[in-house]
DNA sequence: CTTGGAAGTGTTAGTGACTGACATATCATA
DNA sequence: TATGATATGTCAGTCACTAACACTTCCAAG
């Protein structure tokens, strides 16, 4: 569990982050969302609000904060890929590891946080505010991921095609993750399942389709 | 212009909650959203900033009501048809009717209201918790019209096929919606294209696809 | 090892969205 | 016109979140 930061400072910090995280997410689930106050996290943790909010932009950002790291993560990996690899290829190899990772966690993913994403479902969709931000972020997820691949394309950046097929792709991944979560723990094989959507995505919905109705 | 209320207590509150509306919009064209207070709005339309939120569930839903109401109606639509017709059809139905009330409005949509809808983008979109609100209300008559298409299927109401198309229903219509806002007055014809969308998503992805991956 | 500066945290004071309880005013109806 | 229902105002309070400033902790260069 020692974090591997270079630097001393690098650790506390990575330390408290984790900590607030923990803490918030056990209080979440006990007292619900709004039963929770910063007030009450930080306290536990020994920090002051403030310092919590340098941490996290809002009380939303923390208590989604291991739903919402993959989603930045897969923004910052579609970044990185670039130009080396198209973007479909970039969305499935990420959306495979995620799923190989929840699927049988290492050690670097706890067994804690995995049973954590399993109960998310009885307090997170009980919150109209929260069910709205993890949204919002699937949203902007959603707009990198269709302008990239506009981008392959080379069509313009508001291509309905582009955007559609980034819906269906952010939708099914979402849907396949929240069933997952909901059935027992092994239903099926998750990987399978996400990767059967990314091909079901780019196979149903060819451009030329819709190109003759626009 | 004379809401026809039946009785006066209907006609007033009518009245103050068209007023609360046209108010906050012109407010947050102007100073943004953050730059508005609800007592600002509050004082202009001369009611208590309390008197606003018995109006609003909250300021995101103040200032989104224009784009909320017509999601709430296509929810109500959903239900009310219930029965009588296919979930797909109530919802080309009522896409088209929206689209057509957009495109020529009538004497109960008045022309100001079109306008302030194609200045959106300019101020909504800025604010990441609106957006999230936004998404937030979207992604609830998402759930709506797969679930009632599941019904309709007469298959589990968590079913992955019922989920994606109603994602990729939800997604173009916004998607659409959008690009029309955003471009020139009349670029194209917004019904149509909102009506080759729904073909689109149809045919696009039946289910013994998914079927045959799952 | 020390020192200068950067980075993290605490403190305080404040704003603004939102809630609840209660009193008051306004309107519908009998 | 009287009576109950409904709408609004008033007051007090909570909580998420911001900004400015002082203080402590840690890194890195000399």
């Amino acid at each position: 569990m020692a974090n591997e930061g270079s630097t001393l400072r690098e650790r506390k910090k990575a330390k408290t982050r984790a900590a607030l995280i923990d803490v918030s997410q056990r209080l979440f689930a006990e007292r619900g969302y709004i039963g929770t106050t910063l007030e009450d996290i930080a306290a536990e943790v020994d920090v002051t609000t403030q310092t919590l909010l340098r941490y996290f932009d809002s009380k939303a950002q923390l208590a989604l904060a291991p739903l919402i790291a993959p989603l930045e993560g897969l923004e910052h990996h579609l970044e990185d890929q670039g130009r080396s690899v198209d973007t479909l290829s970039a969305w499935r190899l990420y959306v495979q590891i995620e799923a190989e990772e929840a699927a049988n966690p290492s050690e670097a993913t706890t067994a804690t946080y995995v049973a954590n994403l399993r109960t998310y479902h009885e307090w997170v969709d009980k919150d109209p505010a929260l069910v709205a931000s993890l949204s919002g972020v699937e949203r902007r997820l959603q707009q990198v991921l269709a302008t990239a691949m506009a981008q392959d394309a080379e069509v313009e950046s508001d291509d309905l095609h582009s955007t559609l097929v980034a819906a269906l792709l952010v939708a099914g991944r979402r849907a396949v993750w929240d069933r997952w979560m909901a059935r027992g723990p092994d239903t099926g094989s998750l990987v399978d399942d996400q990767l059967a959507v990314v091909d079901y995505a780019v196979a149903s919905l060819p451009r030329r389709v819709l190109e003759a109705t626009e």
